[in-house]
DNA sequence: TATTGTTATACTCTATAACTATA
DNA sequence: TATAGTTATAGAGTATAACAATA
């Protein structure tokens, strides 16, 4: 399907963002969840192992806070990480409120064996694409903002 | 924040453009909510509304495969717009299978009015973009296909 | 036999409000 | 009183399968 058909059928749509912004996610999602098929992941709890490889100890709530997630969403994602034996989950000697997440080994593994599958799904969904346009694109996307970030 | 602090959190998911696809579509929804309340439509009917402005008399599947919605997920949201008086449906006599779909008047005016909020929330969510960025996101977000398209 | 629209249903994601325990 | 986590629940959005009427 090249540009024009792709545009033929929603005429006053074509020049808005946030509509291409729509589509564009949308096949991403499709294509993500074939990628990770098989893993028992899914992108959300992908963001969360990351953030947490990326910042161990932290606690529901900051990683809530990173990815847009509301504190009640968190419960069972967490709790799911958890039974499948990837996260650990410590209370936390400092705030007995919080807990401390952790990757597990296991865990770990499966990050890397996510991002790996991550990799060629992107690769795939981009393939014209130059470096200079990829970055680009990572760059105008970065600068689009939340109105209001997440409070609760 | 900054460029820096919003790519703090998630070290291993900054390069990836699937990432940053997810968090500026979760941010245009949020938005594209507040800009259309009180109107009682959503950013789905507009699309329909769109496509059928464009396409007189065209039928539901029909938009479906543009919009890449199911047959099945098409009819209530149909019958929302039948009720409220935007779309008008009569039995298509050269396909007594199939209906013909046309904007009511008052459909006409509901679509023009959206499109107006839709372009001042656009600005609002793109404010510190140039033109050319603009074309640039348009074109290569509009580059990125489904993998597989719409079939049932 | 294929296609248009329909019904029923289910799963995921997201959202709010009210609760508990700690700070 | 504010915060971390929890529970219950509800609304979108999206998915499949089976059906009727028409082509």
């Amino acid at each position: 399907m090249d540009q024009l058909v792709r545009y033929a059928g929603f005429g006053v749509l074509a020049p808005l963002i946030g509509y291409h912004l729509r589509r564009a996610h949308g096949a991403f999602v499709v294509d993500f969840g074939a990628a990770l098929s098989g893993t028992g992941m899914r992108q959300i709890l992908v963001g969360i192992l990351a953030v947490i490889a990326n910042q161990p100890g932290i606690n529901q709530g900051a990683v809530g806070r990173i990815l847009d997630i509301k504190r009640a969403n968190m419960v069972s994602l967490i709790n799911e990480l958890v039974d499948a034996q990837l996260v650990c989950r410590l209370v936390d000697p400092q705030d007995r409120r919080a807990f401390s997440l952790n990757l597990t080994e296991k865990g770990a593994e499966m990050l890397q064996i996510c991002l790996e599958r991550i990799s060629a799904h992107e690769q795939r969904m981009l393939e014209g694409f130059t470096d200079l346009e990829l970055a680009q694109l990572r760059d105008l996307l970065g600068r689009i903002a939340r109105p209001v970030p997440v409070e609760d």
